[in-house]
DNA sequence: GATGAATGAGCATTCATTCAT
DNA sequence: CATGAATGAATGCTCATTCAT
C-alpha cells in the first residue's frame, strides 16, 4: 500500500518540522486540527473547545504548549511561514541570473500555495493579527530574512541596468502582486485553475512588469 | 472659514451618498463612526457599545437602522465599495482603448486609496466577512458590474492582438495585482510612499506584464 | 401584626439607605444576598453564580450595577461601614465630655455589632480587602471623616490634662481595640455574651486606660 | 563574617524549629517562600505555581510535604503560633504576679509582633482560613494551651480582689485588644511607630483597665 | 522520594440582542 | 421611531491535583 499523498501528508510534514520528536505528538495534534478550525470560522471566532474538540486534547494541553488561543495561531502561522520561507529559498538559491530569481521566486510561491492551500489561506488570513500581536516583530525578523537575499540580488541588477529603475519599496508588490492576487481568488473560491498552472505565465509577466 | 478638506470632508461625502436625506443623520453617524471602531480591533471583536459611545446613538438606533452588527459592517463596507466602484467607472469610460483602460483603472484604484486610506483598509478586512455572509450574493454582483465592461474592453483587445493571449481569470490579478499589493503594504504600514505617488509606474508595469 | 424585629429589617434598612428608590430593588437585592453568601465562604470563594442564584437576578444586572465581584463586596462593605459612622456619629455627637465621647463610641460600637452581627463580621471580613483595592482611598477618607472630630475632642482632653499624655496614634487602639477584640471573638463563636452586655465594662475599662 | 541578623535570620529560626533534620530542607523552603507569596496576595489567590517558583521546589515536593495548598497554610499558621507562643511562655513563666503577667504578656507580644512582621501579618490573615479548616480543633487546643495558664493566674488574682470582678470572657480582650488593634494598624501601614516602642504603654493602659 | 506534564471542572466576565416604556 | 436596562448563553482561561516515570 502507498503511502498517502497531497497536502494531507504535506502538512503533517510540516508539523513534524514544527514539533520535532516523539514529545511532539499532543503540541503537533493541536496545531493541526487548529488549521481547519481557524480557517472555517476565522481565528477570533474559533473557540478554544473548537480546537479542543476536533485536536482530542485537553484545554490543559492546549494552554500548556501555547499559552493562549492567539498563541496557537501564532505556532501555527510561523509553522506555515517558515515552510514557505524553505521552499522559496531552496529555489532561489539554487539559481544565479536576476530573471531565474523572479521566475523561481513565483513559481516557489505559486507552487507553495499549491500545495498547502489551507495553510496558505491561513497564512493570508492571521498576517495582519500576528503582525500586531507580541510577534510581530518575530515576524518583521522573518520577512527580512526571506526577502533580503532575493532584494540584494534584484538591487544589484538595477545597478547593472538589467531591471528597471524603480522604487526599492515597490519591487516585491511588482514581483509578487499578481501572484499573490491570483492565489487569493484561487482560495476564496473566485477562480478556477491552480495557481501553479499559471506559474509560467505570472512569473512571466511579472518579469516583464520591472525588467529594463 | 473654509471647510475641511482631505479623508474627512471625502469620507462624509461617501456617507451621505450611502445614507442620504435629513432622517439619515443618525445612520451617518453610526457608519461614520463604525469605521475607525472596525479598524481598531476588528470587525468580530468591536462591541455594539463601542459603536454606540463613538456614534452617540443609542443601541436601539443602532438595530433599527443595520439589524445587527454584521449589518453594520456590510453597510460600511458597501458605502465604500460602491463609492470606489465610482470613482473607477467615473475614470474608464472616458477612455478608448486598452491601454488607457488600464492605466486609467490602476490610477483610479490607487488614488482612491490614497484618498481614502481608513475606509480602503476596511474593505481589504471585511472583504472576505462580507463574501461570506448574507451578502455575499450582492457583493459578487457588484463586483461583476464593476468588472465586466473592463475585462469586456480588454478581452476583445486580446482578440485584436493588443494583448497577449491571457486566461480571463489571470488578467484582473496581473493588472491589479500590483497595485493591490503595494496599497495593502502602505496601508499596513510598511511601506512609506502613498499609493498614488506610484500610479504611473504601477500602471506602467501592469500594462507591460499584459501587452503583447 | 407587628413588623419584623431584629436584625433582618435593621438590615434592609441599611440597604435600603444604599440603594434607595424603587429603582434600586434589583441593585438591593444583590446587596441584601451577597452578605450571607460572601460571609460562607469568603469573597474571594464567593461565586458569582452564588450571589445570582442567592438573589434572584441576572448575571448581566449584577455586572449592570457593580462592574465586577469586587465591585459588590465593596458596595456592601461602604453600606454597613457608613451605616456604623452614622450610628456612631449620632451618639458621640449628643455629648460633651471626653470621657462621655469614649463611653459612647464604645457603647455605640459595640451595639452596632450587636444588632447587625452579619454585616459586622463582613466588615472585618472585607476591610483590607477593601483597603487593597481601588477603593482604599475612598476607605481612607471615610475613616478620616469618621475619628477626626472624635480625635479632635479627646486631644482637646489631654491638653486640658483630662487624659493621660498618649501618642495621638496609640489612642485608637486604647479605645476601641477591646471593643474590637470581643466583637472578633465574639463574631467567631468564641464567645457566648453579646458585646453589647460588655458595653458598660468596655467602656469603663477603655476610659481608665486612657485617663490620667 | 558574622550572621545576619533581625526577621530574616530569626524567621529561619522559625522554619528551622518547624522542620528539623536535613530531611527538613525543602520543607523549610517551602514554608519560607510561602510566606511572601500568601502576604502578597492573600492564601486563596496565591497559587501553587507561586509556591513552586519562589521556592525553587517541584510541585510534587510541595504536595509531598504539605497534602495541599491549605496544607501549607496551616503549616505556616502553627509555625508561626507556637513560635509566638514559645517566646509568650517564655516571659509569662519567669514572673509571678498578676500585674507582671499582664505586663509580660503584652510586652512579648508586641515584641514578637515587631520581630517578625511578616509572619504576624500572616497570623492575622490566616487565623479565620485556619479556625474553619480541618485544623480548628489544633488550633483551639493550642489557643487553650497558651492562654489557661495565664488566665488561671488572673482568676486567681480577681479573686484575690487585685482585679475587677470582670467576666472570664472580657479579660483576653481587654488585655490584648489594645496591643492587637496597634498592631494591625501597623502591620497594614496605617501606624507608624513600632508596637515594641509602645509596649509599656499598651501594657499600662492594659493592666488599669482590668485592676481593681 | 522527586518530578512536572497533563487534566478538566469551574469561574469571572463579556456582549449581542430584546423589549417594555 | 427611540431608548437603554436587563438578559443569560457562551467563552477564554486558571489552577489544584494527579500519576507515570
Amino acid at each position: 500500500m502507498s503511502k498517502p499523498r497531497g497536502s494531507t501528508s504535506r502538512l503533517n510534514q510540516v508539523f513534524k518540522l514544527a514539533s520535532p520528536g516523539e514529545r511532539g505528538a499532543s503540541r503537533r495534534a493541536v496545531l493541526a486540527h487548529a488549521l481547519p478550525c481557524f480557517n472555517a470560522r476565522g481565528i477570533e471566532a474559533a473557540t478554544i473547545e473548537d480546537l479542543r474538540q476536533r485536536s482530542g486534547q485537553s484545554v490543559g494541553t492546549i494552554y500548556h504548549h501555547f499559552g493562549n488561543k492567539e498563541g496557537v495561531a501564532a505556532a501555527l502561522f510561523f509553522a506555515g511561514f517558515d515552510d514557505q520561507s524553505r521552499a522559496i529559498a531552496t529555489r532561489t538559491e539554487a539559481v544565479a541570473d536576476a530573471q531565474a530569481v523572479v521566475v523561481e521566486l513565483v513559481t516557489a510561491y505559486v507552487d507553495w500555495v499549491t500545495a498547502l492551500p489551507e495553510l496558505a489561506a491561513f497564512l493570508f488570513m492571521a498576517r495582519e493579527t500576528v503582525a500586531q500581536g507580541p510577534h510581530g516583530d518575530a515576524l518583521r525578523e522573518r520577512l527580512e530574512a526571506r526577502y533580503a537575499p532575493i532584494d540584494a540580488r534584484l538591487a544589484e541588477s538595477v545597478r547593472a541596468g538589467l531591471l528597471a529603475e524603480l522604487p526599492a519599496e515597490l519591487i516585491p508588490a511588482l514581483v509578487l502582486g499578481g501572484a499573490e492576487s491570483y492565489c487569493r481568488g484561487w482560495l476564496a473560491g473566485r477562480r478556477e485553475a491552480k495557481p501553479a498552472a499559471y506559474a509560467g505565465l505570472l512569473a512571466e509577466a511579472a518579469w516583464r512588469g520591472i525588467s529594463a
